[in-house]
DNA sequence: GACACTAGTACGTCAAACGTACTACTATCT
DNA sequence: AGATAGTAGTACGTTTGACGTACTAGTGTC
């Protein structure tokens, strides 16, 4: 995850996986159009090491699924279940993300 | 990070790191009692390498300091570096729940 | 004085995050 | 035509850190 100037802070809690399901949220995306919105997501740019290895991951957990190929990039997008984990996770961050922020303005 | 039956969705996306910090945001804990804290807020509970692994990489990164021990526990609390980079990282965080939110629902 | 809970240390394993180097195709410009 | 830049990925090796298990030791409390 390379550091990169941006509009957003960068998020340093870098879990790939979780910027992927968000990146194909709204349409299928290759894989190099996911770099792109994630580092404007994000603020980061994983590596395509880091990139191409989640997307496996994601694919094994059948979370996303790939589309027909044109042969040099195969793009990919949620499943129903892809869409539904996201969903829960997105719940979670958030109210961890309200919490945390009451609490630096409180204490 | 086992995962416990519990309020919230549990948080796959598991940056203990991160929970430690909003766990010590509303004032200094030591390791035993983040493990709790993190339990509710976020539906998992780390296993004790991975708790004080991360503690020790937090003071590491000057994010979180020891307070006065009475030797049998070492309370933590957020410094001030650790206090904007929490800060930061939530700001991202709410973000990014939120464009993914809205994604699922548009989509 | 046994049992459960608290608070941590020590240790080893394995997944995965990460960067680098590389291939190959496409488009633009001159 | 040739050079250059951007697109789209593969291949590979290193290292971090997440994770669980086992263990120690102190503190209640029944």
């Amino acid at each position: 995850m390379v550091k990169k100037k941006s509009a957003v802070e960068p998020l340093r809690t870098s879990d790939p996986g979780l910027l992927i399901l968000i990146a194909v949220a709204d349409g299928p995306k290759h894989g190099y159009a996911m770099l792109n919105e994630i580092e404007t997501l994000a603020g980061v740019r994983p590596g395509p090491g880091t990139l191409y290895g989640a997307i496996t991951r994601l694919e094994e957990q059948g979370l996303i699924e790939p589309l027909e190929s044109d042969d040099r990039r195969t793009p990919y997008q949620l499943t129903p279940e892809g869409r539904r984990h996201l969903g829960t996770q997105l719940r979670t961050m958030e109210s961890l993300a309200r919490i945390g922020t009451r609490r630096l303005a409180t204490a």
